[in-house]
DNA sequence: CTTTTTTAATTCGCTTGCTGAAATTATTCA
DNA sequence: TGAATAATTTCAGCAAGCGAATTAAAAAAG
């Protein structure tokens, strides 16, 4: 954040760091942070003198930059099963205001499904007194397929509507660049963003929950052939599997995705039917407090998803070659559960040298973690754009 | 080639381009070419006179640069099952001399293995009559696991010894950078270069063979997380399937390899026992015939190998969701008895969506295509070691 | 055979983005 | 109040690249 920091770790000059952010500053992209606030009150209750970056030193002090919260907005909008979450972010990142609107999605067309998207954009920007000149870039996140070359959508669970430019609508009512990416994919972003060890290599991340998605992050970047994204909830284990939403059938998201376990688990208890296939998080709650409370039919349904979530992995990192592995998403409350089937089904499923040279972490994120991601991936592209034009 | 054509690829202006290569020319790397002799021949048979380019157009004629062959030698060496192939190659890459040595390299220790790669590369110097300080670089190819960030070999099924840095002996033999690679990736780059189209976005090469393996090619360059090699022959296909090399079960290539067809078949044919159980070409040939002649039993076989391919396809396409998809290597012979039962088991195992945006071809590559591939990426490496060290 | 046209390559003057050295500024410590 | 220290800026200079104009080499036209 000071400029020195960004001297030494850009690899540029001082002078050159100089000049760049002056030019920022003008431009009112960045600005001076307040340090005064911070130092003025060091007789706080931690006293961790020790350390030479938060107590006082010796010499003139760094003058911390930081992104201009007031350069302009951001809006992200998560379009899940049934739910369509709306945030809206300053230029620092930081959630202004967000909304979460409950529907049956895949009941929309999509004219009916912009309209709706749209609306709840404009209720994002009056609530935070927004002025549209402000608004710098919308991000979609879409649970599904999207042609990251032409940011066309695909295919979604959530949507009864394939094949169409979900983009175009926005980008022509608010007139700003509309970025298009798999929830997956934004998930990944965010979670990297929030360990700086996972922005080296690259890493994968999985999310098990309403479906099975992957996100591909590189260097910190979601840069990839296709998209960032990964259909690897869609890799079948065997030929005669159980149904999936897709069509097709032994998909490993058959096996793992909530909606797979919670249709299975009515197969022979009995449950509360879920609204349009989707059960809500409250059922799946339940479901996993049944299973803990020590139902065999349960514990053997939790320990085969155990198994489905080790083939995943296992076949993320023979063919991705992965520094690090996330797993992450809701269906992670499982873990404990899934645990030693996952782990005995790795060992047989990986070469050890490549289980060995990559690590794991488990991050059972929350559903806000999508527009967070997202959010990142906007502002980078908008960034982008910005500089392409001011060059 | 020429200069104007550079400007054009490049973006860079014309004056740019004319100091850049006179100084490329000044250190002897580039050179001009003798366009002098073809056009003084115009009178020779074929007269294709419409297009512009061959035949003589108005204005200064374009002087073409060529790299200039002088400047330096690539060896590379192929080591496989029971071989070590290799090729010296001029600075513009064409193939000087070549050797193949046939040995059983599972005998061999790290040591006396690299002996004889130093023996056979010394034997490429001499008979070229190279002096040292004319070698540029190294590459070798390897069936098996590289990591790429340390460059240390981890498994082959060539080879007994794992875990070791086949490199450093050889580095310091000859004091050049030695580049290592899997082999898969080597074939991936040589046919990506082949063919520009494939240049352009994701392009994964399954070689299939002695084993499977799997190139990874971004944009022509073989860049990668944990290199560009994919294990998506160990990626396994049911949980108790036929026992692979690795010493695990069912992966892809126990169903797919030559050793896996080769070894089943014997299992209710007479067939001469494979030497480490590595069937020669002769003997995979002779495999062919025999299923092509009709017998139902092998003709089964070959359709569970197409299953295999299917399978094998149908993840690389999920989980990278690449642009292109080649299909290369000595086993794609036998891909007329495959093709059906690939077909359709592709159809069911890859969603629509992501298969209709996929392109697949087909090359049945010979063995010189890796070392051919192996000098592209060693010159690669090398050149850019050249600029850094220049500038 | 000379002139015009066309295309390739180079030279020239200029801007831009950087760098290193030195100067300036804002602090803490003595 | 004056070192000592560290962050930033100023300044002069360099190197890469660009546009415009120039030179070069060939074919076509007169």
């Amino acid at each position: 954040m000071p400029r020195v920091e960004l001297a030494r770790s850009t690899g540029l000059s001082f002078p050159a760091i100089s000049a760049i952010t002056s030019k920022l500053i003008a431009e009112e992209l960045l600005c001076e942070a307040e340090t005064e606030t911070a130092t003025l009150w060091p007789d706080d209750a931690d006293e961790e003198d020790a350390d030479g970056l938060n107590g006082r030193r010796r010499g003139r002090p760094a003058v911390l930059l930081t992104l201009n919260p007031e350069f302009g907005r951001i809006v992200a909008v998560s379009l899940r099963m049934n739910l369509i979450e709306t945030l809206i972010a300053d230029y620092s990142g930081s959630a202004l205001a967000q909304s979460r609107l409950e529907l049956t999605t895949r009941a929309l067309d999509a004219a009916a499904l912009c309209d709706l998207v749209i609306a709840q954009i404009e209720a994002m920007l009056d609530a935070t007194a927004t002025p549209r000149h402000r608004l710098l870039g919308i991000g979609m996140a879409l649970q599904g397929i999207v042609d990251a070359d032409t940011g066309r959508h695909l295919w979604s669970p959530a949507l009864s509507i394939t094949d169409v430019d979900l983009a175009k609508p926005i980008r022509e009512a608010f007139g700003v660049e509309v970025v298009m990416a798999n929830d997956a994919v934004a998930v990944a972003l965010s979670l990297v963003a929030a360990e700086p060890a996972l922005a080296q290599g690259l890493t994968a991340t999985l999310m098990v929950g309403h479906g099975i998605g992957m996100g591909i992050v590189v260097d910190g970047e979601a840069r990839w052939g296709a998209g960032a994204g990964s259909e690897i909830g869609h890799v079948k284990l065997g030929a005669n599997g159980p149904q999936c939403r897709c069509g097709q059938r032994g998909c490993i998201e058959a096996h793992l995705a909530d909606y797979a376990l919670y249709r299975d688990a009515r197969t022979f208890l009995d449950l509360p039917p879920a609204v349009s296939q989707q059960p809500s998080e409250a059922q799946m709650a339940l479901l996993r407090a049944r299973a803990r409370a020590g139902d065999p039919r349960l514990e053997q349904l939790f320990r085969q998803a155990g198994h489905a979530l080790a083939e995943a992995v296992a076949t993320t990192i023979s063919v991705l070659r992965p520094h690090h592995v996330i797993l992450a998403g809701p269906g992670l409350e499982a873990f404990d559960m899934m645990r030693s089937a996952y782990e005995e089904r790795l060992e047989q499923a990986v070469l050890p040298w490549l289980l060995k040279s990559t690590a794991t972490y488990v991050r059972p994120s929350e559903s806000a973690t999508i527009v967070d991601g997202m959010v990142r991936r906007t502002l980078r592209v908008v960034d982008r754009n910005h500089m392409e034009t001011t060059e």
